[in-house]
DNA sequence: CTTATATTTTCGAACATTCGCATATGCGAG
DNA sequence: CTCGCATATGCGAATGTTCGAAAATATAAG
């Protein structure tokens, strides 16, 4: 029954699509609601057009959606839950870090996982 | 704050190793227990080094751990909560697969996440 | 010591991903 | 139509990953 190698195979594609920090940066971002490219490029200090690389790369993999507003690109979670999950990954990250940084882990999992934390008032116009 | 960049660049490293369909079954396969090198090869239907190399990935990222008997290296899973969450995956897979065979998530989720199941009689003992 | 078995390590080639930069597209304003 | 802004796409270089085959290590047995 090959079947679950093509399970494992189609659920390897989304590790790794969650497997790079920036996106796994940017999924946290888009946690709180849906927002433009520019903006999230500015949060995260990154380069606008590897924002929207990454952002293709993860709507090719149905964990992103767009929307157009004007000449803006709004993107949004198509599943918040998996935002939810990814927390859950932070379970093994911990003895990892915990060597290096304890702190940080907590840091992480506080900001991840409040509800009305904010990092973006930079609405750039 | 770049901490939480670190973490993000940690958790990455986790989902990276458990992006590639190899490594996923593997986990499957520890899931139900312990077992050897040439046991996972045969059931996995891979080359034995190929397996070696998969482990200590795994092995680096302390999501296996080994255990020597013998001649043979027996690995378990550190955190059999790791296999869980992947199971957890599934639901993300689910609607990208479904265009092209529903069934099989089913069966995978069935067949990982039944506690006495086994797929493997073929004990190479 | 020699042989057989179990696993790991090494190495180069094939392949895939990420990166930065330049260019293209889409859209609204004038 | 032309300009300027927001985003996307293309492309070559750098980098990382996976692969198969060969060789190395370790352990047990004779």
């Amino acid at each position: 029954m090959p079947q679950r190698q093509a399970v494992a195979k189609e659920l390897a594609e989304i590790f790794k699509a969650v497997g790079h920090a920036d996106r796994i940066r940017m999924i946290e971002e888009l946690r709180h609601g849906e927002k433009d490219v520019n903006s999230i490029a500015q949060t995260l200090q990154l380069p606008n057009p590897r924002v929207s690389q990454h952002l293709s790369l993860l709507r090719a993999l149905r964990i992103v959606e767009e929307r157009r507003e004007g000449r803006r690109h709004i993107y949004h979670l198509i599943q918040p839950e998996i935002a939810d999950w990814i927390v859950q990954g932070l379970a093994f990250v911990e003895g990892r870090m915990r060597a290096l940084n304890a702190a940080a882990i907590d840091d992480a999992r506080r900001l991840w996982t409040t509800p009305s934390d904010d990092t973006s008032p930079a609405e750039t116009k």
